[in-house]
RNA sequence: GGCCUGGUAGCUCAGUCGGUAGAGCAGCGGAUUGAAAAUCCGCGUGUCGGUGGUUCGAUUCCGCCCCAGGCCA
Protein backbone atom coordinates (compact mmCIF):
# COMPACT_ATOMS: atom_id res chain seq x y z
CA UNK A 1 0.00 0.00 0.00
CA UNK A 2 2.75 2.33 0.72
CA UNK A 3 4.70 0.91 -2.42
CA UNK A 4 1.68 2.09 -4.25
CA UNK A 5 1.45 5.49 -2.48
CA UNK A 6 5.23 6.01 -3.40
CA UNK A 7 4.92 4.83 -6.99
CA UNK A 8 1.63 7.08 -7.55
CA UNK A 9 3.98 9.98 -6.44
CA UNK A 10 6.78 8.94 -8.09
CA UNK A 11 4.79 8.94 -11.26
CA UNK A 12 3.28 11.88 -10.79
CA UNK A 13 6.80 13.28 -10.29
CA UNK A 14 7.96 12.07 -13.44
CA UNK A 15 5.17 13.55 -15.32
CA UNK A 16 5.85 16.83 -13.52
CA UNK A 17 2.35 17.40 -12.59
CA UNK A 18 1.29 20.06 -10.06
CA UNK A 19 -1.64 19.95 -8.22
CA UNK A 20 -3.97 23.19 -7.71
CA UNK A 21 -5.81 23.68 -4.72
CA UNK A 22 -8.80 26.49 -4.84
CA UNK A 23 -11.77 27.46 -3.39
CA UNK A 24 -13.29 30.28 -2.57
CA UNK A 25 -12.41 32.35 0.59
CA UNK A 26 -12.65 31.45 4.35
CA UNK A 27 -13.24 27.18 2.72
CA UNK A 28 -10.24 25.80 4.44
CA UNK A 29 -7.68 25.73 1.65
CA UNK A 30 -4.82 26.10 3.94
CA UNK A 31 -5.63 24.09 6.26
CA UNK A 32 -6.24 21.29 3.93
CA UNK A 33 -3.04 22.17 1.92
CA UNK A 34 -0.74 21.58 5.97
CA UNK A 35 -2.85 18.16 5.71
CA UNK A 36 -1.88 17.24 2.57
CA UNK A 37 1.73 18.64 3.17
CA UNK A 38 1.49 15.95 6.52
CA UNK A 39 1.41 12.93 3.75
CA UNK A 40 3.28 13.68 0.38
CA UNK A 41 6.27 15.05 -0.73
CA UNK A 42 4.61 18.84 -1.82
CA UNK A 43 6.30 22.05 -1.66
CA UNK A 44 3.26 24.88 -1.42
CA UNK A 45 3.04 28.04 -3.82
CA UNK A 46 0.58 30.19 -2.66
CA UNK A 47 -1.49 31.37 -5.40
CA UNK A 48 -3.19 34.64 -3.30
CA UNK A 49 -2.67 38.42 -4.93
CA UNK A 50 -3.20 39.62 -1.06
CA UNK A 51 -0.77 36.90 1.05
CA UNK A 52 2.24 38.41 -1.16
CA UNK A 53 2.54 41.49 1.01
CA UNK A 54 4.58 41.48 4.01
CA UNK A 55 2.84 43.03 7.76
CA UNK A 56 -0.76 42.45 6.32
CA UNK A 57 -1.61 39.64 8.07
CA UNK A 58 -4.65 39.28 10.14
CA UNK A 59 -6.96 40.51 7.64
CA UNK A 60 -5.34 38.29 5.06
CA UNK A 61 -5.99 35.43 6.85
CA UNK A 62 -2.47 34.77 6.45
CA UNK A 63 -0.98 31.54 7.89
CA UNK A 64 0.70 32.02 11.34
CA UNK A 65 4.25 32.31 11.47
CA UNK A 66 4.64 29.35 13.22
CA UNK A 67 2.50 27.09 10.51
CA UNK A 68 4.59 29.06 7.69
CA UNK A 69 7.67 27.48 9.31
CA UNK A 70 6.38 24.47 9.67
CA UNK A 71 4.75 24.65 6.30
CA UNK A 72 6.63 26.80 4.38
CA UNK A 73 4.68 28.75 1.17
CA UNK A 74 6.37 30.06 -1.49
CA UNK A 75 4.83 33.54 -2.71
CA UNK A 76 4.28 34.90 0.88
CA UNK A 77 5.68 38.03 1.95
CA UNK A 78 7.21 38.86 -1.31
CA UNK A 79 6.32 42.93 -1.47
CA UNK A 80 5.58 46.05 0.30
CA UNK A 81 2.00 46.91 1.06
CA UNK A 82 2.99 50.05 -1.26
CA UNK A 83 3.95 47.93 -4.00
CA UNK A 84 1.92 46.25 -7.29
CA UNK A 85 2.28 43.00 -8.58
CA UNK A 86 0.89 41.39 -11.51
CA UNK A 87 -0.79 38.43 -12.89
CA UNK A 88 2.55 38.09 -15.66
CA UNK A 89 5.39 38.68 -12.54
CA UNK A 90 3.10 35.68 -10.86
CA UNK A 91 3.09 33.48 -13.99
CA UNK A 92 6.97 33.90 -14.31
CA UNK A 93 7.42 33.47 -10.54
CA UNK A 94 5.93 30.41 -10.21
CA UNK A 95 6.77 29.04 -13.74
CA UNK A 96 10.44 28.90 -12.72
CA UNK A 97 9.32 27.77 -8.78
CA UNK A 98 7.36 24.46 -10.35
CA UNK A 99 10.41 23.92 -12.23
CA UNK A 100 12.90 23.55 -9.47
CA UNK A 101 10.27 22.05 -6.86
CA UNK A 102 10.21 19.29 -9.70
CA UNK A 103 14.26 19.44 -10.35
CA UNK A 104 13.88 18.62 -5.93
CA UNK A 105 11.80 15.80 -6.66
CA UNK A 106 8.59 17.24 -4.83
CA UNK A 107 5.16 17.89 -6.33
CA UNK A 108 4.38 21.59 -6.33
CA UNK A 109 1.09 22.36 -4.38
CA UNK A 110 -0.52 25.83 -5.92
CA UNK A 111 -2.87 26.69 -3.17
CA UNK A 112 -4.73 29.97 -3.21
CA UNK A 113 -8.50 31.91 -4.48
CA UNK A 114 -6.83 34.28 -6.82
CA UNK A 115 -8.22 32.75 -9.95
CA UNK A 116 -6.94 35.14 -12.47
CA UNK A 117 -3.32 33.75 -11.67
CA UNK A 118 -4.80 30.22 -11.93
CA UNK A 119 -6.00 30.70 -14.99
CA UNK A 120 -3.25 32.77 -16.68
CA UNK A 121 -0.95 30.20 -15.10
CA UNK A 122 -2.58 26.90 -16.58
CA UNK A 123 -3.97 28.68 -19.63
CA UNK A 124 -1.13 30.92 -20.59
CA UNK A 125 -1.27 34.96 -20.87
CA UNK A 126 -0.21 37.05 -23.98
CA UNK A 127 2.81 38.83 -24.40
CA UNK A 128 1.71 42.19 -23.36
CA UNK A 129 3.90 45.48 -22.40
CA UNK A 130 3.95 45.32 -18.11
CA UNK A 131 1.86 48.38 -16.24
CA UNK A 132 3.67 51.79 -17.13
CA UNK A 133 2.71 54.42 -14.02
CA UNK A 134 3.33 57.01 -15.99
CA UNK A 135 0.95 56.23 -18.84
CA UNK A 136 -1.57 55.43 -16.06
CA UNK A 137 -1.53 58.58 -14.94
CA UNK A 138 -1.68 60.40 -17.83
CA UNK A 139 -4.55 58.51 -18.62
CA UNK A 140 -6.23 58.99 -15.30
CA UNK A 141 -6.10 62.83 -15.56
CA UNK A 142 -7.91 63.05 -18.94
CA UNK A 143 -10.58 60.66 -17.68
CA UNK A 144 -10.62 63.10 -14.64
CA UNK A 145 -11.30 66.01 -17.35
CA UNK A 146 -13.54 64.46 -19.65
CA UNK A 147 -14.92 61.31 -18.16
CA UNK A 148 -13.85 57.32 -18.92
CA UNK A 149 -16.92 57.63 -21.59
CA UNK A 150 -14.85 60.19 -23.84
CA UNK A 151 -11.75 57.58 -23.18
CA UNK A 152 -13.77 54.50 -24.54
CA UNK A 153 -14.15 56.72 -27.35
CA UNK A 154 -10.85 56.79 -28.40
CA UNK A 155 -10.68 53.75 -27.57
CA UNK A 156 -13.08 52.44 -29.96
CA UNK A 157 -11.00 54.61 -32.42
CA UNK A 158 -8.29 52.70 -32.21
CA UNK A 159 -9.49 49.17 -31.22
CA UNK A 160 -13.29 48.76 -31.86
CA UNK A 161 -12.67 44.98 -30.89
CA UNK A 162 -12.05 45.77 -27.59
CA UNK A 163 -13.99 48.32 -26.89
CA UNK A 164 -16.93 46.53 -27.61
CA UNK A 165 -16.01 44.34 -25.24
CA UNK A 166 -14.70 46.80 -22.57
CA UNK A 167 -18.03 48.06 -20.85
CA UNK A 168 -17.37 52.30 -21.12
CA UNK A 169 -18.26 51.77 -17.41
CA UNK A 170 -15.07 50.24 -16.64
CA UNK A 171 -12.19 52.32 -16.25
CA UNK A 172 -9.67 49.63 -15.10
CA UNK A 173 -9.76 47.98 -18.56
CA UNK A 174 -10.52 51.13 -20.33
CA UNK A 175 -7.28 52.77 -18.87
CA UNK A 176 -5.50 49.36 -19.19
CA UNK A 177 -6.12 48.91 -23.50
CA UNK A 178 -5.19 52.26 -23.82
CA UNK A 179 -2.04 51.71 -22.16
CA UNK A 180 -0.97 49.24 -24.02
CA UNK A 181 -1.62 51.22 -27.26
CA UNK A 182 0.35 54.13 -25.89
CA UNK A 183 3.69 51.82 -25.05
CA UNK A 184 3.56 49.77 -28.32
CA UNK A 185 1.60 51.66 -30.70
CA UNK A 186 -0.50 48.42 -31.42
CA UNK A 187 -3.91 47.65 -30.22
CA UNK A 188 -4.76 45.13 -27.48
CA UNK A 189 -6.38 43.22 -29.52
CA UNK A 190 -3.70 42.79 -32.31
CA UNK A 191 -1.33 42.01 -29.67
CA UNK A 192 -3.44 39.36 -28.05
CA UNK A 193 -3.97 37.56 -31.57
CA UNK A 194 0.22 37.52 -32.46
CA UNK A 195 0.75 36.40 -29.07
CA UNK A 196 -1.93 33.56 -28.71
CA UNK A 197 -1.71 32.47 -24.56
CA UNK A 198 0.68 29.37 -24.62
CA UNK A 199 -0.21 26.70 -22.77
CA UNK A 200 2.43 25.08 -19.46
CA UNK A 201 3.79 21.73 -20.10
CA UNK A 202 2.69 19.95 -16.88
CA UNK A 203 -0.61 18.09 -16.50
CA UNK A 204 -2.73 19.71 -13.40
CA UNK A 205 -5.09 17.80 -11.06
CA UNK A 206 -7.11 20.77 -9.82
CA UNK A 207 -9.35 20.13 -6.50
CA UNK A 208 -12.09 22.53 -5.19
CA UNK A 209 -12.71 23.16 -1.70
CA UNK A 210 -15.79 24.86 -0.22
CA UNK A 211 -18.15 24.29 2.59
CA UNK A 212 -21.59 22.21 1.93
CA UNK A 213 -23.87 25.31 1.32
CA UNK A 214 -23.55 29.19 0.34
CA UNK A 215 -25.29 29.61 4.07
CA UNK A 216 -22.73 27.53 5.71
CA UNK A 217 -19.69 29.59 3.94
CA UNK A 218 -21.47 33.13 4.74
CA UNK A 219 -21.54 31.64 8.34
CA UNK A 220 -17.75 31.10 7.97
CA UNK A 221 -16.66 34.61 6.79
CA UNK A 222 -18.71 36.38 9.33
CA UNK A 223 -17.18 34.33 12.08
CA UNK A 224 -13.61 34.92 10.45
CA UNK A 225 -13.90 38.36 10.29
CA UNK A 226 -15.19 38.84 14.27
CA UNK A 227 -11.94 36.86 15.10
CA UNK A 228 -9.87 38.81 12.95
CA UNK A 229 -11.19 42.05 15.10
CA UNK A 230 -10.44 39.80 18.26
CA UNK A 231 -6.54 39.24 16.88
CA UNK A 232 -6.52 42.75 16.59
CA UNK A 233 -7.27 43.61 12.98
CA UNK A 234 -7.99 47.20 14.07
CA UNK A 235 -4.57 47.68 15.30
CA UNK A 236 -2.98 45.83 12.16
CA UNK A 237 -4.36 48.83 9.70
CA UNK A 238 -3.05 51.68 12.15
CA UNK A 239 0.43 50.22 12.10
CA UNK A 240 -0.07 49.68 7.97
CA UNK A 241 -0.68 53.30 7.97
CA UNK A 242 1.56 54.90 10.37
CA UNK A 243 4.60 52.29 8.90
CA UNK A 244 3.91 52.82 4.99
CA UNK A 245 2.80 55.57 2.56
CA UNK A 246 -0.33 54.05 1.62
CA UNK A 247 -3.77 54.90 0.55
CA UNK A 248 -6.78 53.54 -0.94
CA UNK A 249 -5.89 53.05 -4.61
CA UNK A 250 -3.26 50.82 -3.79
CA UNK A 251 -4.58 47.55 -4.46
CA UNK A 252 -3.19 46.31 -0.84
CA UNK A 253 -5.48 48.78 0.64
CA UNK A 254 -8.39 47.44 -1.42
CA UNK A 255 -8.83 44.04 -0.40
CA UNK A 256 -11.38 43.02 1.57
CA UNK A 257 -11.51 43.96 4.90
CA UNK A 258 -8.72 46.36 4.78
CA UNK A 259 -10.87 49.01 2.66
CA UNK A 260 -13.29 49.33 5.31
CA UNK A 261 -11.22 49.29 8.13
CA UNK A 262 -9.53 52.04 6.78
CA UNK A 263 -13.31 53.96 5.81
CA UNK A 264 -13.71 53.37 9.44
CA UNK A 265 -10.83 55.02 10.31
CA UNK A 266 -11.33 58.12 8.59
CA UNK A 267 -14.33 58.08 10.36
CA UNK A 268 -16.04 57.30 6.88
CA UNK A 269 -18.12 54.66 8.22
CA UNK A 270 -19.51 53.95 11.83
CA UNK A 271 -17.97 50.29 13.99
CA UNK A 272 -20.85 48.54 13.02
CA UNK A 273 -21.13 49.54 9.16
CA UNK A 274 -17.01 48.73 9.16
CA UNK A 275 -18.26 45.18 9.86
CA UNK A 276 -21.17 45.05 7.91
CA UNK A 277 -19.14 46.31 4.85
CA UNK A 278 -16.25 44.34 5.24
CA UNK A 279 -18.21 40.88 5.63
CA UNK A 280 -20.18 41.65 2.64
CA UNK A 281 -17.30 42.83 0.48
CA UNK A 282 -15.73 39.05 1.35
CA UNK A 283 -19.08 37.11 0.69
CA UNK A 284 -19.53 39.00 -2.43
CA UNK A 285 -15.43 38.25 -3.15
CA UNK A 286 -16.27 34.52 -2.05
CA UNK A 287 -19.51 34.42 -4.97
CA UNK A 288 -17.21 35.33 -7.52
CA UNK A 289 -14.79 32.73 -7.15
CA UNK A 290 -17.62 30.50 -7.40
CA UNK A 291 -18.23 32.13 -10.81
CA UNK A 292 -14.43 31.53 -11.83
CA UNK A 293 -15.15 27.95 -10.52
CA UNK A 294 -18.16 26.91 -11.99
CA UNK A 295 -16.35 27.21 -15.43
CA UNK A 296 -12.92 25.28 -14.36
CA UNK A 297 -12.85 22.32 -16.80
CA UNK A 298 -11.92 18.96 -14.70
CA UNK A 299 -12.18 20.50 -11.53
CA UNK A 300 -12.76 18.05 -8.45
CA UNK A 301 -15.07 18.89 -5.64
CA UNK A 302 -14.42 18.49 -1.94
CA UNK A 303 -16.34 19.53 1.48
CA UNK A 304 -14.94 21.67 4.18
CA UNK A 305 -16.09 19.49 7.18
CA UNK A 306 -15.82 15.89 5.40
CA UNK A 307 -13.82 14.05 8.00
CA UNK A 308 -12.31 11.87 5.40
CA UNK A 309 -11.22 14.72 3.08
CA UNK A 310 -8.08 13.32 2.47
CA UNK A 311 -8.53 9.89 1.87
CA UNK A 312 -11.45 11.93 -1.10
CA UNK A 313 -8.47 13.32 -2.15
CA UNK A 314 -6.71 10.77 -2.14
CA UNK A 315 -8.83 8.71 -4.27
CA UNK A 316 -9.02 11.84 -6.94
CA UNK A 317 -5.07 11.82 -6.88
CA UNK A 318 -4.96 8.39 -7.69
CA UNK A 319 -7.97 8.31 -10.57
CA UNK A 320 -5.98 11.10 -12.07
CA UNK A 321 -2.90 9.71 -12.17
CA UNK A 322 -4.11 6.12 -13.32
CA UNK A 323 -6.98 7.79 -16.01
CA UNK A 324 -4.36 10.02 -17.58
CA UNK A 325 -0.66 8.40 -17.44
CA UNK A 326 1.12 10.07 -19.59
C1' G B 1 -57.56 56.23 27.87
C1' G B 2 -56.99 60.86 24.22
C1' C B 3 -54.09 63.15 20.32
C1' C B 4 -50.11 62.97 16.66
C1' U B 5 -46.76 60.43 13.22
C1' G B 6 -45.54 56.11 10.85
C1' G B 7 -46.63 50.77 8.93
C1' U B 8 -44.81 49.84 0.80
C1' A B 9 -39.13 44.45 -1.68
C1' G B 10 -34.71 40.83 3.10
C1' C B 11 -33.15 46.29 5.07
C1' U B 12 -33.57 51.88 4.59
C1' C B 13 -36.96 54.63 2.19
C1' A B 14 -39.51 57.14 -2.33
C1' G B 15 -44.17 57.25 -4.83
C1' U B 16 -49.13 56.80 -6.77
C1' C B 17 -53.65 64.73 -7.16
C1' G B 18 -57.73 56.91 -7.33
C1' G B 19 -55.98 53.12 -12.99
C1' U B 20 -52.42 47.27 -8.32
C1' A B 21 -45.46 50.58 -7.54
C1' G B 22 -39.43 51.99 -7.75
C1' A B 23 -34.50 53.59 -5.85
C1' G B 24 -30.16 52.55 -2.84
C1' C B 25 -28.18 48.59 -0.06
C1' A B 26 -28.40 43.26 0.51
C1' G B 27 -29.12 38.83 -2.45
C1' C B 28 -28.67 35.94 -7.15
C1' G B 29 -26.40 35.12 -12.11
C1' G B 30 -22.42 36.58 -15.46
C1' A B 31 -17.77 38.79 -17.47
C1' U B 32 -12.67 38.53 -16.30
C1' U B 33 -5.10 38.72 -20.43
C1' G B 34 0.66 42.88 -16.02
C1' A B 35 -4.39 46.48 -10.04
C1' A B 36 -7.92 40.72 -9.86
C1' A B 37 -9.45 40.37 -2.27
C1' A B 38 -9.53 44.56 -8.36
C1' U B 39 -12.95 46.37 -12.04
C1' C B 40 -17.48 45.90 -14.46
C1' C B 41 -22.38 43.98 -16.49
C1' G B 42 -27.40 41.83 -15.87
C1' C B 43 -31.69 40.40 -12.70
C1' G B 44 -37.11 43.98 -8.86
C1' U B 45 -44.76 40.54 -7.78
C1' G B 46 -44.11 42.87 -3.25
C1' U B 47 -51.49 39.99 0.25
C1' C B 48 -48.29 48.65 -0.57
C1' G B 49 -50.42 46.36 8.18
C1' G B 50 -55.80 44.09 8.59
C1' U B 51 -60.84 44.74 7.62
C1' G B 52 -65.32 47.24 6.01
C1' G B 53 -67.10 51.41 2.97
C1' U B 54 -67.23 55.07 -1.27
C1' U B 55 -66.00 54.04 -6.51
C1' C B 56 -66.37 51.04 -12.91
C1' G B 57 -61.69 50.60 -10.16
C1' A B 58 -58.52 51.62 -3.60
C1' U B 59 -51.90 50.70 -1.88
C1' U B 60 -53.80 55.87 -2.58
C1' C B 61 -60.05 58.74 -0.07
C1' C B 62 -63.28 57.56 4.51
C1' G B 63 -64.53 54.37 9.10
C1' C B 64 -62.98 50.76 12.49
C1' C B 65 -59.12 47.44 14.23
C1' C B 66 -53.89 45.83 14.96
C1' C B 67 -48.62 47.13 15.51
C1' A B 68 -44.41 50.74 16.42
C1' G B 69 -42.71 55.52 18.06
C1' G B 70 -43.83 60.31 20.24
C1' C B 71 -46.84 63.81 23.05
C1' C B 72 -50.87 64.60 26.66
C1' A B 73 -53.61 62.54 30.72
Amino acid sequence: MNNNLNTLIETAIQNQMIICLTGPTAAGKTSLAMTLSDSLPVEIISVDSALIYRQMNIGTAKPSKSELSLYPHHLVDICDPTQTYSTARFVEQTTSLINEIHQRNKLPLLVGGTMLYFRALLFGISDLPKANEQIRQQLSEQAAEFGWIYLHEQLKQIDPVASKRIHPNDPQRIQRALEVFHITGKSLTQLQQESQPQQPPWPSLSVAIAPSSREVLRERIAQRFHIMLEQGFEEEVKMLKHQYNLNLNMPSMRCVGYRQMWQYQEKELDYQEMIFRGITATRQLAKRQMTWLRSWPDLNWLETDDPDIFGKFMVIFHSKLTQNPI
